[in-house]
DNA sequence: CCAATATTTGTAACCGCTTACATACTCAAG
DNA sequence: CTTGAGTATGTAAGCGGTTACAAATATTGG
């Protein structure tokens, strides 16, 4: 219980060898350097007295520290959410073999409260996974400067020069108007999420040109906001009937929405999908599940996560060549046709 | 973009004062020993190069890193369970404000492989919060023998001298018991988790040993082991009636379990709670929302996870006393008591 | 048996910070 | 003008490792 300090000085004083050789015995690529009598020495005396190496000095020779930090906005609910479930998950399957850690930094959406000294300064970690960087990076440039290298996963912004991986929301919102246009739907609405995500506005953008190549232009009140929300998609859908009721088909920006707009439709007596079409985005577990099961654009937000930790990983494993670490991996989305979307031209 | 590497010399090289003047201003408890025109200068170079001191170097000389370790099991699925999203969450939130950050620690459930040693030797925290200790601490003693203060949620073994975060899951037992038996219930099943769950034995061991005092014992054949799965439970319903086809309720000792069986009954055309009442074991999130919303003891698994944070955080700052770390926190399980067990007096 | 070479071990500088202690400087009171 | 108490700053010794280089020892071949 007296558990008196260990170091690797007193551990060597023990064994009767220096520190040097004390280092090279617990270090795996410099073991084969020590004469094997002397290694089974100092491996029972370290079993005996359960000494391990102090981290932190590791740390400081080496400069690494084999952690990378993910950064999490600070929201009370984030670990009950799909979206962050998938990242933890697939960073962590990715890092587990690599012989890294990783850090939680939760960060808090204050725009601006960020500058690069305030966050560098609590932090070290070999390199940064960072999502929805926009919530408390107000100073785009600030990515730029980081100390270590980053991955920002989703949310791709062009104009800033780090490594991206992502997926063409773009595309996407295409693929749905494409579904829903090969199908028949003409007299369409959109639930649209919030105007902070950048990933809402490629989606609509996507979905309106495909459109708009069709020769059909969606009304902008046919177009209403509801914050990626299940209960603000709920609580709009019989304004968007009075504004058409003729609507065929209704795009959700995200599946929450999609699951609000059901919801809804069911309780006026409304069939989706007999009466109306619902196609959401991003293949949320509960999509498959749902009643109807929905028709949506899945977004792999796991492998996102795991491609972006292999990415951040092998940089910092090969990154002898200096190079800049930026770039944009895009994964592909794809349209997962289930109940909720149907052909109506039969 | 050459942003050559900054340390505390070269800063205290471009402003003209010794290292320990820095050292001192930029620490906020003993900013005040620095004169305020120095602090401009300091101030104003910092922000100007950037410069964020080195944490592996403040660890070294601090032996402190404000971190804690979060272990975990390392499952396919872990970060999609309830049970570990509101640790997660309970965790973070208690954590927050206190200036520690926490560090993943997954461990592979390898019974024996993590011996004292190989833990240590992988990481620097300053306390382990530990969930599942015994899937992967084979032995015991281990635990006592941690270098840094642990807190152990859940899974309370009171021969380990360690401190633990728990629920009496043996009264929790009872508590079941006495709501079925004042509703009326005689003749009753129970599903059990896996024999590594102590939990579970506590629960069962509760439930019997109140039901024994009321003059009635469960036949062994009514003991159904469905290892804490929604399907296994599903199957073994039908088996279970065999045996006894006139019982009016089941014990789930957690709720995948109830849920498993409620969905097999309806399926056969058995009515919960009409016929047979049926009371889970956790409160898990689904619970509630469950077809009949399902009656069960609730686990207060997010408040054991903040109450177990509070404990460490706070023994880490103030063990000046040099106490031993050990003790068990309890927690009220409860009651929630919903449509799927009724009252058969009537 | 000795020189040449390979293997094993030790010495000491360094990583970047904190802090006890020493020193220098200020300024009011005697 | 001294003296003494603050106040502000500097010096240098750790913290616990890694590793280049030097030194000692063992091995080999002629």
């Amino acid at each position: 219980m007296k558990t008196e300090k260990l170091n690797i000085y007193k551990i060597a004083q023990k064994v009767g060898v220096s520190i040097a050789t004390i280092s090279r015995a617990i270090n795996p690529e410099t073991r084969k350097r020590v004469a094997s009598g002397t290694l089974k020495k100092i491996d029972k005396l370290i079993h005996k007295y359960g000494y391990t190496p102090n981290l932190a000095a590791k740390n400081l020779t080496l400069a690494s520290t084999k952690t990378i930090g993910l950064v999490f906005p600070y929201l009370p609910g984030i670990f009950y959410s799909n979206y962050y479930n998938h990242i933890l998950a697939g960073v962590s399957n990715c890092l587990y073999e690599t012989g890294y850690q990783f850090k939680m930094l939760l960060l808090k959406e204050e725009k601006g409260k960020w500058d690069n000294y305030d966050f560098k300064a609590g932090e070290r970690v070999d390199g940064l996974l960072i999502t929805h960087w926009f919530k408390y990076f107000n100073d785009k440039s600030i990515i730029g400067k980081m100390n270590v290298p980053c991955v920002i996963i989703n949310d791709i912004d062009k104009t800033i020069k780090a490594q991206f991986v992502g997926v063409d929301h773009y595309l996407g919102g295409q693929i749905a108007a494409n579904h829903l246009y090969s199908s028949g739907h003409r007299r369409i609405a959109v639930l649209s999420g919030p105007d902070w995500s950048i990933d809402n506005k490629y989606r609509i953008n996507g979905f309106r040109a495909f459109l708009k190549k069709k020769g059909i232009v969606i009304k902008s009140d046919l177009i209403v906001k509801a914050d990626y929300l299940e209960h603000v998609a709920y609580g709009e859908i019989e304004k968007i009937l009075k504004v058409d009721p003729k609507i065929t088909a209704i795009f959700a920006c995200n599946d929450q929405m999609a699951f609000g707009a059901i919801r809804r439709l069911k309780e006026i007596g409304i069939s989706c999908p007999d009466d109306i079409s619902v196609i959401g985005f991003d293949d949320e577990i509960e999509a498959a599940k749902f009643d109807p099961p929905l028709t949506t654009i899945r977004v792999p937000i796991y492998d996102l996560a795991t491609e972006g930790t292999k990415l951040l990983v092998n940089y910092l494993q090969n990154n002898t060549s200096k190079k800049p670490f930026r770039g944009i991996l895009t994964l592909p989305v794809q349209l997962v046709d289930r109940k909720s979307a149907i052909n109506i031209t039969a």
